[in-house]
DNA sequence: GGCTTTCTACGACAGTCGTAGTAGATTGTA
DNA sequence: TACAATCTACTACGACTGTCGTAGAAAGCC
């Protein structure tokens, strides 16, 4: 019964890039950064998503001179943790054996990734799990 | 304006996966699945979920001779590959390589995952790139 | 042949998300 | 000062999702 937990829709991660990626913005700049890859929003949709996502938690809003100035309480990474833990614990029963595999047997990796993520593999079997 | 092309909710996942786990099975079948987790919904419930189900093409149903029978028609593994394809397009810009890592980073793996991991990457640098 | 159980079909409703309009307040400008 | 451009606060609405209820058809039983 319990309405469950929602949590961060498409565009409202849209959003949130716009934050990564330009740092703290107005509701017109996050406006214009759709605008420029060509998402035609109005401006009150962007604001509706930027309070919403206040109410969240997962931006903070302060009053600057003249508009309200959002930044991102999330950062892209800790998203992308709780994403891969959410599919880990939704299609894996909490394994993330088989969902490594398939992201490594299904994507493409660049010569330097590959190094990298031999290199973290490899530092895997000696050091103990990490406690997070 | 084109109202988003809708995926799969999270209870139609836990549908998806009382079928992958019973293998076909009735409304009756998935219901039991669910109270055997300690999800109590209704009879209705598991109706809607499996209809809509069908309605966008992840299950079919088959009248037998008394229920209907639902299958499957998405594996597991796409449905992982596929939301690992979301995940890297949407906060990733189509870099593979910081997921990966975040997941490695994050999750725990059993010794022969890791020996898993090590021989798919391995294989990855001599391996030109395949063609999915 | 009735009564009970089970299925299917359909309708419904509330909460989330994407999208936006309107009204009123604020600021800049001719 | 009067007008135009902005910003914020609310409201709204349709689609999707999770959750059921009701009604009628099917099947089995006394």
């Amino acid at each position: 019964m319990a309405p469950r937990q929602y949590e961060l829709g498409d565009v409202e991660v849209e959003v949130l890039k716009a934050l990564w990626e330009c740092g703290a913005s107005t509701v017109r700049e996050v406006l214009t950064y759709f605008h420029e890859r060509d998402r035609r929003v109005a401006y009150t949709t962007v604001q509706t998503l930027l309070t919403r996502l206040e109410q969240k938690g997962y931006v903070t809003g302060d009053k600057s001179d003249f508009a309200f100035v959002y930044r991102a309480r999330l950062t892209r990474n800790r998203l992308m943790r709780s994403r891969l833990k959410a599919l880990v614990s939704q299609l894996c029963d909490g394994a993330a054996g088989p969902l490594a595999m398939q992201l490594i047997r299904n994507e493409r990796f660049s010569a330097d990734e590959v190094q990298e993520l031999q290199d973290l593999i490899d530092h895997l079997d000696t050091e103990p799990k990490r406690v997070r």
